[in-house]
DNA sequence: CGGATTATTGACTTGCGTCAACGGTGGTGG
DNA sequence: CCACCACCGTTGACGCAAGTCAATAATCCG
């Protein structure tokens, strides 16, 4: 499960092993920031900033005190580490895990660009999770405890920062209700809707993505094995529904897949063109 | 899965149907409240004023404007339904059930003495949830709205709406990682631990307590069906680690829960007493 | 181009969902 | 207060879905 990690370290880590050019937790700045770094980012309407006015915008910008740029297997925070900052994603993509007792993780999230992470250590000042890139990826580092200062001044972000946990509690929900599916099959035709969704939002093409994360980390995140992910994916390609070339995704029959969400097995629905046989 | 509807109502509804005594949604109050309401409630610790200042207390005091008293099977809210307040549980047991397609509900909650619900409304403004009595039980009902402004001016209060919600979404992940483990034994086993933190967390017994959902229900949380959670709760009996009578459960052996949490079958545990017969 | 990682597919076995019947519990009304 | 009834929980039988093990194939690295 552990793919790339860029210690060899497992298990909970109070405080990662120092290496002097990546500590990780307490004193985040990096690379310094133009005056006005939101202005020119490309998903600045997903992420925190939204839809904040003329007067809220600066107060927020004088928070953000650094980018980090990581390599693919490279991690954000670790669960256990102290919760200091939020990271608004820019670039790139990231999981969340949440350790299990035997040192494997549960992938409990991914993550793209415009998303916050790290309000799992909201609770109780502990990363509960473990945020590592996918792929190459730029995040933003905003300081969590003078965000919460800065809310006393400004009604726009106060309801923003309530909102966008409030959309990470419901994205968790809508997750649990998708692992809770019965059939595997229901539930990867429920994940590529998912990601599709995702694509949509930030303005990616909705039939035709890239998907950054494993079979296994699929399997891990919808609470089945990886074989039965990439037999769910090879049934929906031979159904017609979808084209597969290894992690890049075309949907063809987007009706289709929603009927085998619902657990029809794509069989007798009016929408679905395929051949269907049963086999 | 519906169980004691107050109303026959089952898909989304935006406004209940008018029951002149019942009217749900926008104007809450009801019964009028002491002028410090929270000062002798017994779960005022868990609750949202927590450990606010003398402050900030009756700051929060003042946005209190009703309690709502329920009978088993009454609904708070209704998925769809505008988001106006959330609810402290004041006494009793909740569901909070979101939508399915054909009409029933995947159960995503439980909410015990406490407990603040109805953050998924803050999202959008609706609530994505239905949020079901289990037994007879009362509410506090805080207006949102309000909520935010006074967080204007305090800094506790701002503080501990984060750290609730926060909570609201570790206990999320949480759920996600039991209903992802692949034996249905772990996954029930899991369930009878949380519901003993539970029950510890409020003062109450953990190694004795009484399920207020039913078998369905937790099935539906778990992601099993009813005869599996059955079976499992049988199976525990039978080797001792716990006592059932109806909804009445006792711990009698945590570790041994424990391991079949692991996933290790009870088997070949040094703590798991019981005889052990693979059948 | 070569080695390592990741994905696919098959065969086997088991977990568990479904259907069905029975038994217990709790609530209601006579 | 007891009897009835509806609901809920338990248990068994059966068949299918999917987890596991294992071998091959494709892809991504350097």
């Amino acid at each position: 499960m552990e793919l790339h990690g860029d210690t060899p370290a497992r298990s909970i880590v109070l405080r990662p092993p120092g290496r002097p050019g990546f500590v990780i937790a307490p004193k985040e700045p990096r690379a310094s920031l133009p005056a006005a770094p939101c202005q020119t980012c490309s998903v600045r309407r997903l992420c925190l900033p939204g839809s904040l006015d003329d007067r809220s915008q600066p107060i927020f910008d004088s928070l953000l005190i650094g980018r980090r740029r990581l390599q693919k297997g490279q991690k954000l925070y670790r669960a256990g580490e102290p919760f200091l900052f939020l990271y608004a994603v820019r670039l790139g993509t990231f999981k969340a895990g949440l350790p299990l007792n035997d040192g494997d993780e549960h992938v409990s999230a991914f993550h793209f660009p415009g998303d916050i992470m790290g309000f799992d250590g909201v609770a109780d000042g502990r990363h509960r999770t473990t945020a590592t890139a996918l792929e190459a990826a730029e995040a933003c580092a905003i300081p969590y405890a003078q965000l919460m200062e800065a809310c006393a001044g400004s009604t726009e972000l106060r309801k923003r920062v309530a909102q966008l946990m409030g959309t990470q509690l419901v994205r968790e929900y809508r997750t649990t209700q998708l692992v809770a599916r019965h059939l595997s099959e229901a539930r990867v035709a429920g994940f590529l809707l998912l990601v599709s969704g995702w694509m949509r939002e930030r303005g990616y093409s909705p039939r035709e993505f890239h998907l950054r994360m494993s079979r296994a980390e699929i399997g891990s995140y919808l609470g089945t094995s990886l074989e039965t992910v990439s037999r769910a994916l090879s049934l929906f390609a031979r159904r017609g529904f979808i084209l597969v070339h290894s992690r890049r995704i075309e949907l063809v029959d987007e009706p289709g897949l929603q009927a085998f969400e619902a657990g029809d097995h794509g069989l007798g629905r009016a929408f679905s063109a395929a051949p269907v046989v049963t086999a």
